[in-house]
DNA sequence: GATGAATGAGGGTTCATTCAT
DNA sequence: AATGAATGAACCCTCATTCAT
């Protein structure tokens, strides 16, 4: 009971820790803003946190935990290759909570360009995200949705890099407002997916 | 001195910053860091940027600029569709010098997410890019190479965002090992180009 | 700690710095200084004050309280027309502690003719220094010691005028050694008086 | 020839440099700022001040220099009692020009509270402005205007002093609007002039 | 367990001065 | 004689961290 209240403290200073990341950049990110967005003292941060470094690493997590949490939501309802699209607007920055998400991702991405712990923490996540790609397309192939031959890494690898761009693109307004990125994900997706006329019973 | 003197030495201080920046991350970019890194003293720095934000936009800048420069080289040589795999190559981090302009790009990517002006910078790039591109596939649909009834824009997007995400999978060590992401272009470039047998002439 | 403490803190900070203004002029207030004359470190002046321009002011509003506290404690043991005289010297430098709180006031002089702040901070002063003034004068006529064909805004002002000359005069050694200034105060008080001999009872 | 164009950039310098100082304090009077409002370059001012300590005091010079001026200027026209009220008005803060030079009077007041170098400069003027008051005094007690059982210097000296704490006052406005600072002059001149009937031939 | 005052290193910036051109 | 780039000390201020209360 103790340790979970400790716990849930941790992950709370760690969320409005990505939020202040998310608002205002890394510089933001002091001891002093963070007190005062907690509404608590300074001193409390070091009794969940031993230095500033850890609470950024937990801003990471919190944030890429975040995404993987929207993705792992967005797979339960039903697992069919209609599910991907759905699935790929889940993973894109699509509402407010979602964009800060975001920025705190590209935030990690750059620190982890300098930072080994930072790296780790990112593969450890992406690894995991890829777990979930990978299985999704397993199930798919089974069902007998997906191709059978086609790389299972290459395209859950493929699929997680175009999201990432089209996630840079999207929050940081780089393409033309016309544009709808998920068209490019349907013809993608219908690359390697099975006509329904081919498809077992 | 010479109007060309002082650009000069404003591009060499940019680049300095650059690659403090891509070494040891956005926090030691410092003024003292960087006057040491140029064998200078830190008022120097005062000649050439009214202040420090000036350095770190002319580091983005640099790196960005260098990025596109690239591209360019990558694409003088011939315009067929056989320039398009170097052409990927290129842009993708590939040696010590595209990994440092992929880790500045990064910090810009994440800076960008909190100021404006660095936003709009990354922004006219990334427009710049994106003509580049859009040239290219011009001169291939004339050609015959590139089949007309693709979207150019779209496609120029979505070439875009997939070099991004694979950049930052190639930079971060995000894929396995074994993976290879020119492959994951072939296929994307099979889908649109001409056949061989069915061009013209 | 307590909010007197705290006020009481930012009056030792003001006083500290009205000394080392007094002793080495503006430009010796710096953070450093100060904090070592203060036995604390440069950290602990941002706990009281948001900017050391507030403590500038502070350090004036220190000296100028202390010579209008002069002036009252000067005026509280008898209110009659030999008051006058103290009052006056009290009012001018004569020993060390009035000497420092001149010197600060020559500095809050120059300093209001730039500084918008400062000029409204001087300005209350003397307006209060001028109620005190007033309040005397109006005592005095109605004792009858004093005339009531003057103008007491217009006295209280040319005493408060000649006060600040004298002082600078005397602060500065700028009249011949034999001069002795409450001399002409006696002279200027004898004009506006009313004879012993015509006073009422 | 050589020597006089010398002398008269230093002079030009120092005027500058006064009105730096009277429109933005002594902060303001920076050699960039300095060079910046001169038109020339930052090394020509080392051509004619070996430091910038002896600019301040030069720009001090010019601005008591410059009153002085004014007073001597304003005692030409005719030596008679009725040349007191002009002379002193003269003297007072007037007229934008006058303003600028009193400002810069204040800041050597304050500056000379903790510089030598400004107080011998300083006392050297007011001995200056004294023997010309001693001598005007001299004139009109020969002429039979001024009575001749006052001290001349204690009369100088509180001319003086007066003249300076209403120079103060006017300046920062610490006066009512109402107050007309000449009449408290009427007065004191009335009290030591010999009544026109009185006067000899 | 919580507080926030205290620390002092280090941040960006400005300064008077020097000196090669 | 004039320039303005270069210097680096010192400016004010903010920071993460510590610790007595």
């Amino acid at each position: 009971m103790r340790k979970l209240d400790h716990d849930l403290k941790r992950l709370e200073i760690a969320e409005v820790a990505a939020r202040i990341i998310a608002a205002d950049g890394m510089e933001a990110l002091t001891t002093r803003n963070l007190a005062k967005a907690m509404g608590c003292s300074i001193g409390v941060l070091s009794h969940y946190f031993g230095a500033k470094a850890e609470i950024v690493l937990a801003a990471f997590n919190w944030a890429t935990s975040s995404i993987n949490e929207r993705l792992r939501l967005a797979l339960r309802e039903d697992v069919s290759i209609r599910s991907l699209l759905p699935l790929i607007e889940a993973a894109l920055p699509h509402d407010e909570q979602s964009r800060i998400e975001w920025k705190v991702r590209l935030n990690l991405w750059s620190y982890a360009a300098a930072d080994a712990q930072a790296a780790q923490l990112l593969r450890r996540h992406m690894h995991e995200h890829r777990e979930t790609l990978l299985s999704l397309i397993a199930i798919l192939q089974r069902n007998g949705e997906l191709r059978r031959d086609i790389s299972p890494p290459a395209v859950a690898q493929t699929l997680m890099d175009l999201i990432h761009g089209m996630g840079v693109s999207a929050l940081l307004e780089l393409q033309h407002a016309a544009y709808a990125p998920l068209t490019a994900f349907t013809e993608l997706i219908d690359r390697i997916r099975v006509p329904a006329e081919q498809r077992p019973g």
